[in-house]
DNA sequence: ATATTCATCTCGCTC
DNA sequence: GAGCGAGGTGAATAT
């Protein structure tokens, strides 16, 4: 990995055209070759970036960008399509290079899937006396993220998303529309269940008949806790 | 900006938990407090991170760190969550900082606006006679991205992607819906318009009366560099 | 290989 | 501040 920290100014054109302006930006070069452009705030998201693989060169400024000051240029040309990224060098102040090795990469714990297993594991959550069909109960437009069956046998699709909004109700639509045209589980009535479920999307589910059910992670990983310690 | 090279290990807890084992890894701290943990490849998301505003705090390793071979810790805590970042550091290799001031920012030309401002101008390509109405036609739930009468006077409200997936026809179709409902437009037809357009989004389009409208974005900024040599 | 979905999404805009 | 839509989305996963 190689660090430069250089006044530079940049274009990017590829699926778009940018440009910045000259000013203090640090450069990261990875062992991939991909190059990183960051300034001093901001998020994580470089100002510029070019993903791998892609090929840097380093190239001494032409007689016509010596003029305008710049003492390098870079060009970081994209292996597979046409992206590409110049950055013009004004003053570099400072450059060093660094061996990193491999790097084992991230352990992630407790989203989406988690949310799904824990309310497959407390399906009474729906209303007593339910019961579980399966998870992930597939259909010819995608899996069904939780099929279930209440007290009564009647069958109930359930969509499962951390923040509910509009689109996971479109989508619960849609596999309710395919599920209802199955004489063996019609009629299915659809449960919208999210950590957070949006005004509108709230709206828009009531008026299509379908439940909402708020998800309480920290509540429903305390019983999933205790079940485990039970067991 | 302060740069450090160090071997490492992090733990993240807040929106979800995750773990980096011990590796070699490059530290970002920012002017504004955020610090990004950089491995030698991927792309340009760190490993992980800490979004300003936050607070870096670096204390020496306790009795029991230091067992472990830690010489500093630091700990990111996010200011308004409770969003934290705890980073063992086992050896530094490098570390210095810059001062690099403020950014002028990224100016950006050419994606979806460009193609919204492209089809306005040319609007001719929905039929011979059309008009546009006006661009981001403000309605209840979102700007319609263009609202147009065709040569009889009927309207056309148009939703323009860059990719025309599944989720563009469900937006447009909420747009119509709606716009159907005001007796000084209705009745109102769409057109799905995209520089690409999925099959599934084509056959929900057309099985709901929707027109599809591929746009070629070459030959487009084409008329338009001719139009403004014209003009 | 392609297609779908998630993300500690981020970012920018509008209300 | 909340909501909504776009992204050079990227990344993972199922098909």
């Amino acid at each position: 990995m190689r660090l430069v920290v250089a006044t530079c100014s940049a274009e990017y054109s590829g699926r778009l055209n940018a440009h910045l302006p000259l000013a203090t930006r640090l450069l990261v070069v990875k062992a991939d070759g991909s190059v990183l452009l960051h300034s001093d705030g901001g998020s994580y998201k470089p100002l510029n970036w070019m993903s791998p693989p892609c090929k840097l060169v380093v190239t001494a400024a032409d007689e016509d960008a010596a003029a305008r000051g710049v003492v390098q240029v870079w060009v970081v040309q994209h292996a597979k399509s046409d992206d590409r990224l110049v950055i013009e060098l004004h003053e570099v102040l400072h450059d060093s290079a660094h061996e990193l090795g491999v790097d084992p990469g991230l352990i992630k714990d407790g989203v989406e899937a988690h949310l799904q297993v824990m309310l497959a594991a407390q399906i009474e959550l729906l209303g007593a006396g339910a019961r579980l069909v399966r998870r992930e109960y597939p259909t010819a437009i995608g899996p069904v993220d939780i099929l279930a069956r209440d007290a009564a046998g009647a069958t109930i699709a359930i969509e499962i998303k951390r923040r509910g909004d509009i689109d996971g109700v479109e989508q619960l639509t849609r596999y309710l529309e395919l599920l209802n045209r199955d004489p063996h589980l019609a009629p299915v009535r659809g449960v919208f269940a999210a950590q957070e479920i949006k005004p509108q999307a709230r709206v828009l589910a009531t008026d299509r008949g379908i439940g909402c059910l708020v998800l309480d992670y920290d509540a429903m990983r305390g019983v999933d806790d205790s079940g485990a310690r039970l067991f």
